[in-house]
DNA sequence: GTGCATCATTTCATCGATGAACTGATCGTC
DNA sequence: GACGATCAGTTCATCGATGAAATGATGCAC
């Protein structure tokens, strides 16, 4: 007596509501064949003693957990604060409940959630990795119910909701191109991860474009950033602005680096775009409130958070067989920052 | 054969190694008492048959799920984004995944936030409520390991990390008025909820200290916001800019607000702090980077964090008896708008 | 050599809900 | 009035891991 937990089960309701526990389960689960009366004496029954659910029994009974994990680097960049809110509204019309796993973008930790240790009580995975890439295929074995968000990274038969980042990319570019600006450079390189990294790609993208329009980028255009947060947006504009020459346009790879660097401009009493021209990438909400409001690409965020959550719910149901892929489509959203 | 999970239980993995289940539980869970030889046996064959512990079996018996649940309005709002992010760190601490429920405000959300409809598979809750307040005791009742956020809206024995709010927005008004600002408006009032909601609480300390100043605060200084959004900042400021007497000087009651403010102040040529101060409430990370940066009150979002998850943790390992309050100190973050 | 402690592993029951199969009623139909 | 169908509820086994207690083996002391 004195339980820590005072558990009741089902079969303790029964016992007050003069059944069994089987017709308590039938009741709740809303099984149709139970007498009215009898399902008011239990619900009633449920009611006084307090009953609740034991997840982990039904789990174990049926299979199913009714959460999914959802693994991104960190909820600190915008994106994957817009795109975990997106995919938890998504995941509710699943009936499932959301696991956020950040990952800090460590390798470590990216394996630790392929292994599963953590991924075991979750009826599937959404992972968008960054440290990952081609070459740790093996990883992915045993993973079915995966989703793999980001770029196509893994040459593995593996559903996965793509972006198109290296057409992106070039979009933001070409806008700033056909703008008219000269001396264009970009923040957000990472020469430390994969080629087929964000960073990579829309590096790519930037410098393919502007190759296509005949502009050469000198070195010290491309600046480095490692972990795509507000400093190293401002940080890396402060460097922009200190240079003898410096751009008159700057292509941010995502947003959170771009409020990062309006900011640096503003510190320095320097105004975009007039100054320097920003473009971001993500279109996350704060775009619209930016001081001055980001010009940005809209990577179809939406989309990409009901496809995810849409396509592991097709393949927890045995839905579909070959692996998926499903490309979102970008846009460009012009406002004042560029 | 042809299983769509092909569940590979301890037992099978013992069967492999030679042993039985339980001691590849034993091995697993890092019992003393297994041979060296044993061990690696065992740990081949987990490897060879791709095992995974199922973690619904395990809190089954064990009565633990390894999870806890934080409830939260939205991580749409920068704040909760924040205090989210820091909980998920200290629950690591614990081995606590974390998984997150957006009530997105609603009563019956958070109502069946506490009824635990979605909270059975957890070890324990964090909850902020917004809706909810004095008169819904009887909905806590039975919710052991739990801990309260935001202001102390229950009359109830409940854990309880608090946040200084009434002192706080005091703290922010006095500087307004100490800085010499002559008409000092607010922006998110909220009279649809309960007066214990941080709304209200910081309505309060807003109106306090400037009475404590004799000064009187005209109605429509006072702006109503519902959803504390960016774009009930933005709404709220171009309503006090469009007064035939706008004032000097606002006080958002979170950051999110204030970034839509300073958005509005931007949109019609102005600029923070000359035309109009803004000081906000939050100090979220964007706030260093805003344009201008902002000036805010630091609620202490880390030590809330920390104390949330450890008071949590205590409770249940049985460490407390009775329910605990703890306060976080809040401080002023002077930067730029004001 | 007996007795006792320690070690390595096993046996068995159990956590609580649910699938499958079953039992008795009640009902409608021919 | 006999028979199958439907309904309301039950019985039983089971999901997979683990706590508690038991087993057998080994070692050590006297």
């Amino acid at each position: 007596m004195a339980q820590r937990t005072d558990t009741v089960t089902m079969a303790d309701v029964g016992a007050r509501a003069g059944v069994t526990g089987r017709t308590v389960s039938n009741v709740l689960s809303g099984h149709p064949s139970v007498r009215a009366e009898t399902r008011e004496r239990v619900l009633r029954a449920v009611d006084e003693l307090g009953y609740r659910l034991n997840t982990s029994a039904r789990s174990l009974r049926t299979g199913r957990t009714g959460s999914i994990t959802l693994a991104i680097p960190e909820l600190g960049i915008d994106y994957f604060t817009d795109l975990a809110g997106r995919i938890m509204v998504e995941a509710e019309r699943h009936d499932w409940s959301v696991v956020i796993q950040q990952t800090g973008a460590r390798r470590e930790s990216e394996l630790a959630i392929l292994s599963g240790a953590s991924r075991q009580h979750s009826d599937g995975l959404i992972f968008q990795p960054h440290a990952l890439g081609p070459g740790d295929e093996r990883h992915l074995t045993g993973n079915d119910r995966l989703v793999i968000l980001g770029d196509r990274i893994f040459n593995a038969p593996v559903d996965h909701v793509a972006m198109a980042n290296v057409e992106a990319a070039r979009l933001a570019t070409r806008y700033l191109v056909d703008r008219g600006y000269q001396r264009i450079a970009a923040i957000g390189s990472n020469p430390r991860v994969a080629t087929t990294s964000a960073a990579s790609l829309r590096l790519d993208g930037f410098r393919t474009e502007l190759a296509s329009h005949g502009r050469h980028v000198p070195d010290e255009y491309v600046i480095v950033a490692e972990d795509w947060h507000l400093r190293d947006g401002a940080v890396g504009m402060e460097r922009l602005l200190s240079m003898p020459e410096p751009p008159d346009a700057v292509f941010c790879f995502n947003d959170t680096m771009a409020f990062g660097a309006l900011h640096a401009i503003a510190a320095r009493g320097l105004t975009a775009p007039d100054d320097v021209a920003i473009i971001g990438f993500d279109n996350v909400p704060m775009a619209e409130f930016a001081v001055p409001p980001l010009t940005t690409v809209e990577p179809g965020t939406n989309q990409i958070a009901k496809h995810a959550v849409d396509l592991l719910a097709a393949r927890v149901e045995g839905r579909v067989d070959g692996p998926t892929e499903i490309f979102a489509t970008c846009s460009l959203v012009v406002r004042r920052s560029a």
